[in-house]
DNA sequence: GTCTATATCGAGATAGAC
DNA sequence: GTCTATCTCGATATAGAC
């Protein structure tokens, strides 16, 4: 018998408490998140969180490294997938995603006490530094085959397209529609199909 | 004698009580702003803010209004200056930016209980909606006049140069540096630039 | 490892005096 | 209009029994 992955049920009381912080940072913040909303949600009591945890950072720290890691590798697979330069780049921002949630590790840049204590940032930082490099690789390497002009610069390009997936959670949540996502993406889109080599 | 503009002394408490609002709600959140924190800065009592501000919401949405407005008409003076579409949107792009603070009003996109707030809302759904059809608007102009191609999408690309700025904000926090910010900016000029018709 | 009791403090407000 | 007193909860732990 195997158990069942995915569900928080038959885990044990330390990853359960872990998948409900990841939850909640996503949903509400490092701020936002309570110790008893956490215990709440991973159906745990007060004296096993402690036990396992220090407190509520150590916690937190656990499911960021976590979320930050899930991100990496979603967002890898996607950049290994075949085709063109322009092909890969294009199915990474076209994945599916629950936009409307936005995205768990930009979300922390905005809570103060995250951004405070250099420990619970490293995450982040590296998650955004990894990112935006990785792209730049596959825009340069684009660009090395032909697929790409020698106009387009492969490192603010990058910034560029991480950008616009970053903010475009923002205009989707303020509209609480995801259409303004989609459509940032298909202007950045358009706007890099200039630089294809035939179309440029 | 003027009284001194800018200077949260030698103003009336509401007033104070409004701006200490604005600086905090744009520091740390909502969630992460109480109306003790606000009192502090605004060296106002509790019996104070509890006679002008029905509580915390109320004064929360006239603060919001008024970081709103004051979006709205530092956009708009950039939009109304001369030259090309492309130079108004550069000159709106690059202006001056307190980028490691963030945007004040994007900033809300991430507070869940202003969100769940259809009131306290609405002022963050109405700039972005403003701010994305005034930029088209500017883009279609250069389209008109042929200064851009005609296979620039003016909707799309103003969301997608809305996202821009508002993920450049996300990953310069990330990096506690305002480098990634200007280079997500540098990036989609670049792209922009292949739509100009003397370029493209 | 988990539970319950207890403790301190701040959040967010109300009441009524001045 | 502003001040102080008071109130109720929840946030975040610690202590010690089981």
């Amino acid at each position: 018998m195997y158990r069942l992955v995915g569900t928080l049920s038959g885990v044990n009381t330390s990853e359960r408490l872990i998948e409900s912080t990841r939850e909640l940072l996503w949903e509400r913040g490092y701020v936002g998140t309570s110790p008893k909303a956490i215990q709440q949600r991973a159906g745990a009591g007060q004296g096993s969180m402690y036990h396992h945890f220090s407190g509520k950072p150590d916690l937190a720290l656990a499911a960021i490294r976590r979320t930050a890691e899930e991100l990496r590798a979603a967002a890898e697979a996607g950049f290994r997938a075949p085709g063109t330069a322009l092909q890969r780049i294009t199915a990474y921002l076209r994945r599916e995603r629950d936009v409307l949630r936005g995205c768990p590790v930009g979300r922390l840049t905005q809570d103060p006490d995250v951004m405070a204590d250099p420990v619970l940032r490293q995450p982040v930082e590296d998650t955004f530094a990894w990112l935006r490099t990785r792209i730049a690789e596959v825009l340069a390497e684009g660009r090395e085959r032909g697929e790409l002009t020698a106009a387009l610069d492969p490192a603010a390009t990058a910034t560029t397209v991480v950008a616009v997936l970053q903010g475009g959670y923002v205009l989707a949540r303020a509209a609480n529609d995801s259409a303004p996502f989609d459509q940032a993406v298909d202007g950045v889109l358009n706007l890099l199909a200039a630089h294809t080599a035939d179309a440029g």
